[in-house]
DNA sequence: CAAGGTAATCGTACACCGTACAATTGTCAA
DNA sequence: TTGACAATTGTACGGTGTACGATTACCTTG
């Protein structure tokens, strides 16, 4: 990961390791003078490779899209298989990437329309939804909520915003406690729902879960789902 | 709106005060400076009435669940209405609260179980959840998953960063007219998608759009939905 | 009505952030 | 060897949140 003081900077480098900061320390770690020093490099220097910091997020958010698209493409295109299994096939690899960087998954909508792997992703699924009966603003609308339903269910893990493991289970615990002590006559469903509000300690269950919601949500504004 | 100078400082009409900043110029406007400089007061002033900015977020997403408190009470708490159409306007109450301060909305479900009227809300939404079938783990998931949903709804709004009409208007014009010169051979759909992507022109359907696709995913995962 | 205590505000200062701009280095072709 | 130019550095500016102490304004008590 260290990179040696007299060779030069490389913009995909520095992609990765700006990516490994995030994942390890967080979004607000990553910043100019600290990405610089892990490097060890003055900040400047990479705004020779960066227009600016937006740049560097939009990069690492392309990123993203770069291996959603190649896991898409592995995973969701093959034609033998009926549309919504698919579909949900396609919101699986998302959700995927996401997990595994989730500080920078909050960014990748905004870049879906901005990068070749985003529009080739889009087009996918504009493909499938069309496949399943939507007209072209339905499915706009709908690869939209998609896309946002993706990242919100791996952003909404409580907690995701603390890196360190040994604090971010202190807080669960004295939140769950708080909620414990509860008046139980006011508040009897949330007391019974506490552990699960406060973390999720099956994760897989609870993606999969997510995205049975997400097609779910999908099967049923589709016409024919009355059937 | 404005304060005459020299009357003193109060909570919540500082949290008014700071809401309206931050509906009129968006989050990154809502600066402790700036909000000091709104009320005629030394940044250092508001920090006798909030211990730091992130008590004042809080305070200002805690005002949203209290809003979302009092209109669920109106309007989802009629025990006349089957459970299902009940959900359905708790979710349509939190989405129309999001959308009056979008801006804030992300920061509602980090809020959620520590205010009191979060805790009042997640409890409603618990209960029904109960009454549709749900054990408590299933109605937490799914609760969670209905609020960030709700959020996220009104957050991936396109340009939603943007305060400025003029500039985000722009902004879209010019994201679709790269859109439409793309290589028509590769990207058919997202052709014919572009107007619906770029931004929504009816969003009072795609609302309704939206609280389709949460209450019918969450209706799919019920057992009985099979029917 | 004066005095004192405390709630509220101000002034100053610090560390951090992104980054503009000019000067400097390193590297490679002519 | 000498430019030329890509890549990096150094310095500085305006912005952020906020710690700390001095200073007001107000209200209660004597």
């Amino acid at each position: 990961m260290k990179r040696e003081p007299h060779s030069r900077l490389d913009r995909d480098f520095v992609v990765g390791v700006a990516m490994d900061l995030a994942d390890r320390e967080g979004l607000e770690a990553l910043t100019i003078r600290r990405l610089a020093g892990e490097l060890s490099v003055t900040p400047m220097a990479l705004y020779w490779h960066f227009e600016d910091k937006q740049a560097l997020l939009d990069a690492l958010s392309d990123q993203l899209w770069i291996t959603a698209r190649e896991r898409a493409r592995e995973h969701a295109i093959d034609e033998s298989l009926d549309e919504w299994t698919r579909l949900r096939m396609m919101i699986h690899v998302l959700v995927g990437v996401f997990r595994e960087h989730p500080t920078l998954a909050m960014w990748a909508p905004f870049r879906v329309t901005e990068c070749e792997a985003g529009l080739v992703v889009t087009e996918w699924a504009l493909d499938l939804l069309g496949r399943v009966g939507f007209d072209p603003e339905r499915a706009a609308e709908i690869a939209r909520y998609l896309l946002g339903a993706a990242v919100m269910l791996v952003g909404n893990q409580p907690g995701l915003a603390i890196p360190d493991a040994e604090v971010r289970d202190e807080m669960m615990r004295s939140k769950q406690a708080r909620l414990l002590s509860l008046p139980p006559e006011r508040y009897p469903h949330l007391l019974a729902a506490s552990p699960y509000l406060v973390a999720c300690d099956a994760p897989e269950r609870f993606y999969d879960l997510g995205v049975d919601l997400i097609v779910g949500g999908m099967r049923s504004v589709t016409l024919d789902s009355i059937r």
